[in-house]
DNA sequence: CGAATTTCTTAAACTAGGTCATTCTTAATC
DNA sequence: GATTAAGAATGACCTAGTTTAAGAAATTCG
Protein backbone atom coordinates (compact mmCIF):
# COMPACT_ATOMS: atom_id res chain seq x y z
CA UNK A 1 0.00 0.00 0.00
CA UNK A 2 3.17 2.28 -0.48
CA UNK A 3 3.47 3.63 -4.31
CA UNK A 4 5.94 6.26 -4.05
CA UNK A 5 5.80 6.52 -7.87
CA UNK A 6 1.77 7.01 -8.10
CA UNK A 7 2.04 9.48 -4.78
CA UNK A 8 4.23 11.73 -6.92
CA UNK A 9 2.93 11.76 -10.20
CA UNK A 10 -0.46 12.53 -8.44
CA UNK A 11 0.76 15.57 -6.56
CA UNK A 12 1.96 16.58 -10.28
CA UNK A 13 -1.57 17.80 -10.43
CA UNK A 14 -3.18 17.96 -7.44
CA UNK A 15 -2.07 18.98 -3.83
CA UNK A 16 -3.78 15.69 -1.97
CA UNK A 17 -3.55 16.62 2.09
CA UNK A 18 -2.28 13.89 4.01
CA UNK A 19 -5.96 11.99 4.35
CA UNK A 20 -6.90 12.08 0.65
CA UNK A 21 -3.82 10.77 0.18
CA UNK A 22 -3.89 7.82 2.50
CA UNK A 23 -7.10 7.34 1.18
CA UNK A 24 -6.24 7.48 -3.00
CA UNK A 25 -3.08 5.19 -2.82
CA UNK A 26 -5.23 2.63 -0.52
CA UNK A 27 -7.78 2.12 -3.06
CA UNK A 28 -4.90 0.63 -5.35
CA UNK A 29 -3.89 -2.88 -5.51
CA UNK A 30 -0.51 -3.62 -6.64
CA UNK A 31 0.05 -6.63 -9.23
CA UNK A 32 2.85 -8.19 -11.14
CA UNK A 33 2.19 -9.65 -14.72
CA UNK A 34 5.11 -11.37 -16.82
CA UNK A 35 5.47 -10.63 -20.47
CA UNK A 36 2.65 -12.05 -22.68
CA UNK A 37 0.38 -12.02 -20.11
CA UNK A 38 -3.07 -10.25 -20.47
CA UNK A 39 -4.66 -7.89 -18.56
CA UNK A 40 -7.53 -7.08 -20.67
CA UNK A 41 -9.45 -9.51 -22.63
CA UNK A 42 -11.92 -8.85 -25.36
CA UNK A 43 -16.10 -10.09 -23.77
CA UNK A 44 -15.04 -9.10 -19.88
CA UNK A 45 -15.48 -5.68 -18.27
CA UNK A 46 -12.47 -4.26 -18.12
CA UNK A 47 -12.71 -3.62 -14.03
CA UNK A 48 -9.31 -1.55 -13.37
CA UNK A 49 -7.73 1.60 -13.85
CA UNK A 50 -4.43 0.34 -14.46
CA UNK A 51 -0.97 2.17 -13.82
CA UNK A 52 2.46 1.28 -15.14
CA UNK A 53 5.10 1.33 -11.94
CA UNK A 54 7.72 -0.87 -14.11
CA UNK A 55 7.73 -2.62 -17.56
CA UNK A 56 5.11 -2.14 -20.49
CA UNK A 57 1.96 -2.82 -22.19
CA UNK A 58 -0.03 -2.53 -25.34
CA UNK A 59 -3.64 -2.32 -26.01
CA UNK A 60 -5.17 -3.70 -29.46
CA UNK A 61 -8.21 -4.72 -31.13
CA UNK A 62 -8.22 -7.78 -33.50
CA UNK A 63 -10.16 -7.34 -36.75
CA UNK A 64 -11.97 -9.53 -38.11
CA UNK A 65 -9.70 -10.84 -40.97
CA UNK A 66 -7.22 -11.35 -37.84
CA UNK A 67 -4.62 -8.17 -38.17
CA UNK A 68 -4.28 -6.89 -34.86
CA UNK A 69 -4.42 -2.68 -34.52
CA UNK A 70 -2.62 -0.89 -31.48
CA UNK A 71 -4.34 1.71 -30.17
CA UNK A 72 -2.23 2.71 -27.28
CA UNK A 73 1.02 1.95 -25.77
CA UNK A 74 1.98 2.64 -21.82
CA UNK A 75 5.49 2.51 -20.07
CA UNK A 76 6.31 3.78 -16.33
CA UNK A 77 3.53 6.52 -15.15
CA UNK A 78 1.29 6.06 -17.75
CA UNK A 79 -2.16 4.77 -17.28
CA UNK A 80 -4.11 2.08 -19.39
CA UNK A 81 -7.18 0.44 -19.83
CA UNK A 82 -9.95 -0.51 -22.58
CA UNK A 83 -11.54 3.16 -21.71
CA UNK A 84 -14.60 2.83 -23.41
CA UNK A 85 -15.10 -0.53 -21.77
CA UNK A 86 -14.06 0.83 -18.20
CA UNK A 87 -15.85 3.89 -18.47
CA UNK A 88 -19.28 2.42 -19.64
CA UNK A 89 -18.49 -0.89 -17.74
CA UNK A 90 -19.12 -2.82 -21.22
CA UNK A 91 -17.52 -5.57 -22.46
CA UNK A 92 -14.09 -5.33 -23.51
CA UNK A 93 -13.27 -4.90 -27.73
CA UNK A 94 -9.87 -4.63 -26.60
CA UNK A 95 -6.73 -6.86 -25.60
CA UNK A 96 -3.89 -5.64 -23.40
CA UNK A 97 -0.89 -7.30 -23.11
CA UNK A 98 2.75 -6.98 -21.09
CA UNK A 99 5.48 -6.51 -23.30
CA UNK A 100 7.60 -7.12 -20.83
CA UNK A 101 7.48 -8.12 -17.12
CA UNK A 102 5.31 -5.54 -15.28
CA UNK A 103 4.28 -3.82 -12.18
CA UNK A 104 1.07 -1.92 -12.13
CA UNK A 105 -1.50 -0.40 -9.19
CA UNK A 106 -5.10 -1.08 -10.36
CA UNK A 107 -8.19 0.86 -9.06
CA UNK A 108 -11.36 -0.99 -9.06
CA UNK A 109 -13.62 1.12 -11.13
CA UNK A 110 -16.77 1.51 -7.74
CA UNK A 111 -13.63 2.46 -5.84
CA UNK A 112 -12.79 5.23 -8.47
CA UNK A 113 -16.34 6.40 -8.00
CA UNK A 114 -16.43 6.66 -4.02
CA UNK A 115 -13.35 8.46 -4.26
CA UNK A 116 -14.45 10.67 -6.69
CA UNK A 117 -17.84 11.39 -4.73
CA UNK A 118 -16.10 11.57 -1.43
CA UNK A 119 -13.05 13.95 -2.15
CA UNK A 120 -13.44 17.14 -4.54
CA UNK A 121 -9.68 17.02 -4.81
CA UNK A 122 -9.62 13.37 -6.20
CA UNK A 123 -12.71 14.23 -8.58
CA UNK A 124 -10.06 16.97 -10.28
CA UNK A 125 -7.38 14.50 -10.82
CA UNK A 126 -9.61 12.28 -12.81
CA UNK A 127 -10.99 15.54 -14.28
CA UNK A 128 -7.26 16.13 -15.18
CA UNK A 129 -5.99 12.63 -16.44
CA UNK A 130 -9.15 12.67 -19.18
CA UNK A 131 -8.81 15.81 -20.30
CA UNK A 132 -4.97 15.63 -20.73
CA UNK A 133 -6.13 12.13 -22.22
CA UNK A 134 -8.48 13.87 -24.97
CA UNK A 135 -5.82 16.87 -26.12
CA UNK A 136 -3.12 13.79 -26.61
CA UNK A 137 -5.64 11.96 -28.55
CA UNK A 138 -7.09 15.32 -30.25
CA UNK A 139 -3.19 15.73 -31.35
CA UNK A 140 -3.13 12.38 -32.73
CA UNK A 141 -5.77 12.31 -34.77
CA UNK A 142 -4.31 15.32 -35.94
CA UNK A 143 -1.25 13.67 -36.92
CA UNK A 144 -3.09 10.93 -38.50
CA UNK A 145 -5.29 12.87 -40.50
CA UNK A 146 -2.33 15.00 -41.56
CA UNK A 147 0.78 13.38 -41.90
CA UNK A 148 2.16 10.83 -44.65
CA UNK A 149 3.10 7.32 -43.18
CA UNK A 150 6.74 7.83 -43.43
CA UNK A 151 5.73 11.79 -41.25
CA UNK A 152 3.93 9.59 -38.61
CA UNK A 153 6.97 7.64 -38.19
CA UNK A 154 9.11 10.53 -37.94
CA UNK A 155 6.79 12.10 -35.62
CA UNK A 156 6.38 9.15 -33.21
CA UNK A 157 10.48 8.98 -32.99
CA UNK A 158 10.72 12.54 -32.40
CA UNK A 159 7.64 12.54 -29.51
CA UNK A 160 8.45 9.26 -28.30
CA UNK A 161 12.21 8.27 -28.15
CA UNK A 162 12.06 6.08 -25.19
CA UNK A 163 9.23 4.10 -26.35
CA UNK A 164 11.19 2.92 -30.27
CA UNK A 165 13.27 0.31 -28.31
CA UNK A 166 10.74 -1.28 -26.23
CA UNK A 167 7.67 -1.53 -28.91
CA UNK A 168 7.93 -4.58 -31.35
CA UNK A 169 7.98 -3.09 -34.55
CA UNK A 170 5.22 -4.85 -35.76
CA UNK A 171 2.56 -3.17 -33.34
CA UNK A 172 4.45 0.19 -34.03
CA UNK A 173 3.53 -0.21 -37.35
CA UNK A 174 0.10 -0.94 -36.45
CA UNK A 175 -0.25 2.41 -34.01
CA UNK A 176 0.64 4.39 -36.88
CA UNK A 177 -1.66 2.84 -39.69
CA UNK A 178 0.41 0.81 -41.60
CA UNK A 179 2.06 -2.42 -42.10
CA UNK A 180 5.11 -3.84 -40.67
CA UNK A 181 6.62 -4.36 -44.17
CA UNK A 182 6.33 -0.96 -44.95
CA UNK A 183 7.36 0.53 -41.84
CA UNK A 184 10.23 -1.69 -42.61
CA UNK A 185 10.79 0.29 -45.74
CA UNK A 186 10.79 3.52 -44.35
CA UNK A 187 13.39 2.61 -42.21
CA UNK A 188 15.64 1.27 -44.54
CA UNK A 189 15.06 4.72 -46.56
CA UNK A 190 15.75 6.73 -43.56
CA UNK A 191 19.11 4.69 -42.89
CA UNK A 192 20.25 5.39 -46.12
CA UNK A 193 19.23 9.33 -46.44
CA UNK A 194 21.39 9.48 -43.25
CA UNK A 195 25.07 7.22 -44.53
CA UNK B 1 -28.55 34.27 -18.27
CA UNK B 2 -31.51 31.62 -18.85
CA UNK B 3 -29.98 28.91 -21.22
CA UNK B 4 -32.71 25.99 -20.49
CA UNK B 5 -30.87 23.99 -23.15
CA UNK B 6 -27.70 23.75 -21.74
CA UNK B 7 -29.18 23.56 -17.99
CA UNK B 8 -31.36 20.38 -19.12
CA UNK B 9 -27.67 19.04 -20.57
CA UNK B 10 -26.02 19.38 -17.40
CA UNK B 11 -29.01 17.93 -15.66
CA UNK B 12 -28.40 14.65 -17.46
CA UNK B 13 -25.05 14.37 -15.78
CA UNK B 14 -24.85 15.83 -12.37
CA UNK B 15 -27.41 17.24 -10.19
CA UNK B 16 -27.05 20.34 -9.16
CA UNK B 17 -28.66 22.64 -6.66
CA UNK B 18 -30.17 25.81 -7.19
CA UNK B 19 -27.55 27.70 -6.19
CA UNK B 20 -25.07 25.40 -8.07
CA UNK B 21 -27.15 25.90 -11.18
CA UNK B 22 -27.41 29.77 -10.73
CA UNK B 23 -23.52 29.58 -10.63
CA UNK B 24 -22.87 27.60 -13.36
CA UNK B 25 -25.16 28.96 -16.32
CA UNK B 26 -24.56 32.45 -15.01
CA UNK B 27 -20.90 31.90 -16.27
CA UNK B 28 -21.61 31.52 -19.94
CA UNK B 29 -22.15 33.83 -22.43
CA UNK B 30 -24.46 34.41 -25.13
CA UNK B 31 -23.22 34.78 -28.08
CA UNK B 32 -24.69 34.66 -32.02
CA UNK B 33 -22.54 33.84 -35.37
CA UNK B 34 -23.69 34.26 -38.55
CA UNK B 35 -22.74 31.15 -41.01
CA UNK B 36 -19.33 31.52 -42.43
CA UNK B 37 -18.32 33.26 -39.50
CA UNK B 38 -15.31 32.43 -37.45
CA UNK B 39 -15.62 31.17 -33.76
CA UNK B 40 -11.18 30.23 -33.16
CA UNK B 41 -8.71 31.22 -35.73
CA UNK B 42 -4.90 29.75 -35.41
CA UNK B 43 -2.64 32.20 -33.64
CA UNK B 44 -5.13 33.09 -31.29
CA UNK B 45 -5.50 31.76 -27.97
CA UNK B 46 -9.07 30.12 -27.72
CA UNK B 47 -10.67 31.58 -25.05
CA UNK B 48 -13.75 29.47 -24.16
CA UNK B 49 -15.54 26.40 -23.94
CA UNK B 50 -18.19 26.88 -26.62
CA UNK B 51 -21.79 25.14 -26.17
CA UNK B 52 -24.33 25.19 -28.99
CA UNK B 53 -27.34 25.61 -28.95
CA UNK B 54 -28.67 26.41 -32.62
CA UNK B 55 -26.71 25.59 -35.78
CA UNK B 56 -23.41 23.90 -36.87
CA UNK B 57 -19.48 24.03 -36.64
CA UNK B 58 -16.81 22.94 -38.03
CA UNK B 59 -13.40 22.42 -36.82
CA UNK B 60 -10.43 21.85 -39.44
CA UNK B 61 -6.62 22.39 -39.91
CA UNK B 62 -5.05 23.58 -42.86
CA UNK B 63 -1.91 21.70 -43.94
CA UNK B 64 1.23 23.15 -45.54
CA UNK B 65 0.04 22.21 -48.80
CA UNK B 66 -3.31 24.18 -48.17
CA UNK B 67 -5.53 21.25 -47.57
CA UNK B 68 -8.45 21.32 -45.31
CA UNK B 69 -8.68 18.85 -42.74
CA UNK B 70 -11.44 18.61 -40.36
CA UNK B 71 -11.49 17.59 -36.90
CA UNK B 72 -14.87 17.88 -35.62
CA UNK B 73 -18.57 18.55 -35.92
CA UNK B 74 -20.75 20.49 -33.95
CA UNK B 75 -24.38 20.90 -33.98
CA UNK B 76 -27.01 21.30 -31.01
CA UNK B 77 -25.89 19.88 -27.42
CA UNK B 78 -22.57 19.76 -28.68
CA UNK B 79 -19.36 21.74 -27.33
CA UNK B 80 -16.70 22.92 -30.15
CA UNK B 81 -13.30 24.08 -29.34
CA UNK B 82 -9.52 23.92 -30.01
CA UNK B 83 -9.33 21.53 -26.82
CA UNK B 84 -5.57 21.27 -26.89
CA UNK B 85 -5.53 25.79 -27.45
CA UNK B 86 -8.22 25.71 -24.66
CA UNK B 87 -7.02 23.34 -22.61
CA UNK B 88 -3.27 24.77 -22.49
CA UNK B 89 -4.00 28.34 -23.17
CA UNK B 90 -1.51 27.88 -25.80
CA UNK B 91 -2.28 29.51 -29.80
CA UNK B 92 -4.85 27.14 -31.50
CA UNK B 93 -3.54 25.20 -34.26
CA UNK B 94 -8.02 25.10 -35.81
CA UNK B 95 -10.16 27.48 -37.39
CA UNK B 96 -13.71 26.86 -35.93
CA UNK B 97 -16.73 28.11 -38.51
CA UNK B 98 -20.17 28.43 -38.39
CA UNK B 99 -21.79 26.28 -41.00
CA UNK B 100 -25.11 27.90 -40.28
CA UNK B 101 -26.48 30.81 -38.54
CA UNK B 102 -25.88 29.56 -34.95
CA UNK B 103 -26.06 30.66 -31.16
CA UNK B 104 -23.75 29.60 -28.68
CA UNK B 105 -22.90 30.09 -24.83
CA UNK B 106 -19.22 30.02 -23.98
CA UNK B 107 -17.56 30.09 -20.63
CA UNK B 108 -14.25 31.75 -20.35
CA UNK B 109 -11.34 29.84 -19.28
CA UNK B 110 -10.38 31.39 -16.30
CA UNK B 111 -14.42 31.53 -14.91
CA UNK B 112 -14.41 27.52 -15.57
CA UNK B 113 -11.26 26.69 -13.27
CA UNK B 114 -12.95 28.87 -10.45
CA UNK B 115 -16.12 27.29 -11.01
CA UNK B 116 -14.83 23.85 -11.01
CA UNK B 117 -12.33 24.65 -7.75
CA UNK B 118 -15.12 26.08 -5.74
CA UNK B 119 -18.50 23.53 -7.02
CA UNK B 120 -17.22 19.75 -6.24
CA UNK B 121 -20.53 19.23 -9.06
CA UNK B 122 -19.27 21.61 -11.24
CA UNK B 123 -15.60 19.93 -10.98
CA UNK B 124 -17.65 16.59 -11.70
CA UNK B 125 -19.41 17.79 -14.46
CA UNK B 126 -16.32 18.81 -16.72
CA UNK B 127 -14.80 15.21 -15.70
CA UNK B 128 -17.56 13.83 -17.07
CA UNK B 129 -17.54 15.50 -20.52
CA UNK B 130 -13.83 14.77 -20.80
CA UNK B 131 -14.11 11.53 -19.94
CA UNK B 132 -17.31 10.79 -22.65
CA UNK B 133 -15.11 13.03 -25.12
CA UNK B 134 -12.53 10.31 -24.14
CA UNK B 135 -14.04 7.16 -25.16
CA UNK B 136 -15.67 9.04 -28.19
CA UNK B 137 -11.90 9.64 -29.42
CA UNK B 138 -11.15 6.19 -28.99
CA UNK B 139 -13.77 4.79 -30.87
CA UNK B 140 -12.65 7.09 -33.65
CA UNK B 141 -9.10 5.81 -33.68
CA UNK B 142 -10.38 2.47 -33.93
CA UNK B 143 -12.35 2.78 -36.39
CA UNK B 144 -9.99 4.46 -38.46
CA UNK B 145 -7.53 2.27 -37.66
CA UNK B 146 -9.75 -1.08 -38.60
CA UNK B 147 -11.68 0.11 -41.31
CA UNK B 148 -11.87 0.92 -45.00
CA UNK B 149 -12.91 4.49 -46.36
CA UNK B 150 -16.57 3.03 -47.52
CA UNK B 151 -17.06 1.29 -44.45
CA UNK B 152 -16.22 4.45 -42.35
CA UNK B 153 -18.74 6.67 -44.72
CA UNK B 154 -21.17 3.89 -43.67
CA UNK B 155 -20.05 4.10 -40.18
CA UNK B 156 -20.56 7.94 -39.53
CA UNK B 157 -24.27 7.23 -41.59
CA UNK B 158 -25.01 4.93 -39.21
CA UNK B 159 -23.81 6.66 -35.85
CA UNK B 160 -24.69 10.98 -37.11
CA UNK B 161 -27.48 10.56 -39.49
CA UNK B 162 -28.52 14.00 -38.59
CA UNK B 163 -24.88 15.41 -39.59
CA UNK B 164 -25.64 14.12 -43.33
CA UNK B 165 -27.51 16.93 -44.14
CA UNK B 166 -26.01 19.58 -42.35
CA UNK B 167 -22.55 18.82 -43.51
CA UNK B 168 -20.47 19.64 -46.92
CA UNK B 169 -19.14 16.43 -48.44
CA UNK B 170 -15.55 17.90 -48.69
CA UNK B 171 -15.49 18.95 -45.10
CA UNK B 172 -17.15 14.97 -44.28
CA UNK B 173 -14.73 13.46 -46.47
CA UNK B 174 -11.64 14.83 -44.97
CA UNK B 175 -13.26 13.95 -41.51
CA UNK B 176 -13.38 10.61 -42.94
CA UNK B 177 -9.69 10.81 -44.25
CA UNK B 178 -10.49 10.78 -47.75
CA UNK B 179 -10.49 12.57 -50.77
CA UNK B 180 -14.30 14.69 -51.58
CA UNK B 181 -13.83 12.74 -54.99
CA UNK B 182 -13.18 9.22 -53.45
CA UNK B 183 -16.33 10.23 -51.47
CA UNK B 184 -18.26 11.13 -54.36
CA UNK B 185 -17.38 7.63 -55.86
CA UNK B 186 -18.41 5.95 -52.78
CA UNK B 187 -21.49 7.55 -52.74
CA UNK B 188 -22.34 7.01 -56.47
CA UNK B 189 -21.83 2.99 -55.78
CA UNK B 190 -24.43 3.00 -52.40
CA UNK B 191 -26.57 4.61 -54.73
CA UNK B 192 -26.49 1.63 -57.56
CA UNK B 193 -25.94 -0.77 -54.80
CA UNK B 194 -29.57 0.29 -53.32
CA UNK B 195 -31.19 0.55 -57.40
C1' DC C 1 -34.15 36.98 -61.40
C1' DG C 2 -29.39 35.96 -63.40
C1' DA C 3 -24.34 36.11 -62.96
C1' DA C 4 -20.80 34.49 -60.06
C1' DT C 5 -19.01 31.47 -56.89
C1' DT C 6 -18.86 27.31 -54.50
C1' DT C 7 -19.75 22.50 -54.23
C1' DC C 8 -20.34 18.01 -56.36
C1' DT C 9 -19.58 14.55 -59.97
C1' DT C 10 -17.03 11.93 -63.35
C1' DA C 11 -13.26 9.77 -65.45
C1' DA C 12 -8.46 8.79 -66.75
C1' DA C 13 -3.77 8.49 -65.14
C1' DC C 14 -1.06 7.80 -61.15
C1' DT C 15 1.14 6.56 -56.52
C1' DA C 16 1.46 5.62 -51.61
C1' DG C 17 1.08 1.98 -49.34
C1' DG C 18 -0.62 -3.04 -49.15
C1' DT C 19 -0.14 -8.11 -50.23
C1' DC C 20 2.28 -12.21 -50.78
C1' DA C 21 6.16 -15.12 -50.68
C1' DT C 22 10.89 -15.87 -49.26
C1' DT C 23 15.04 -15.21 -46.70
C1' DC C 24 17.58 -13.48 -42.87
C1' DT C 25 17.99 -12.43 -37.93
C1' DT C 26 16.99 -12.45 -33.36
C1' DA C 27 15.12 -14.28 -29.28
C1' DA C 28 12.84 -17.90 -26.59
C1' DT C 29 12.98 -22.54 -24.76
C1' DC C 30 14.51 -26.99 -23.37
C1' DG D 1 24.12 -24.45 -26.83
C1' DA D 2 21.20 -26.49 -30.29
C1' DT D 3 16.43 -26.10 -31.88
C1' DT D 4 12.52 -23.70 -32.78
C1' DA D 5 9.76 -19.95 -33.20
C1' DA D 6 8.90 -15.11 -33.75
C1' DG D 7 10.19 -10.76 -35.75
C1' DA D 8 12.37 -8.01 -39.40
C1' DA D 9 13.94 -7.28 -44.19
C1' DT D 10 13.40 -7.55 -49.10
C1' DG D 11 11.45 -7.65 -53.56
C1' DA D 12 7.82 -8.36 -57.16
C1' DC D 13 3.35 -7.38 -57.95
C1' DC D 14 -1.19 -5.23 -56.87
C1' DT D 15 -5.02 -1.94 -55.43
C1' DA D 16 -7.44 1.47 -52.63
C1' DG D 17 -7.42 5.85 -52.70
C1' DT D 18 -5.23 10.36 -54.86
C1' DT D 19 -4.44 13.68 -58.46
C1' DT D 20 -5.66 16.41 -62.14
C1' DA D 21 -8.85 18.31 -65.09
C1' DA D 22 -13.30 19.49 -66.73
C1' DG D 23 -18.17 19.83 -66.61
C1' DA D 24 -22.76 19.84 -63.98
C1' DA D 25 -25.49 21.35 -59.95
C1' DA D 26 -26.48 23.99 -56.39
C1' DT D 27 -25.97 28.37 -53.56
C1' DT D 28 -25.08 33.03 -52.92
C1' DC D 29 -25.85 37.61 -53.65
C1' DG D 30 -26.38 41.86 -56.14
Amino acid sequence: MNHPALASYAAQFVALDKKEEQAFLAAFEYKRLRKKQFLVQPDFVNQHRSFVLKGAFRSYIVTETGEEKTLQFAIENWWVSDFNSYLYQQPARLFIVALEDSEIVQIPFNKEQQLKAEYHKIESFFRIMAEKGLAFEHRRILTDLTLSAEERYANFILNYPNFIQRVPQYALASYLGMTPEFLSRIRKRQLIKKA
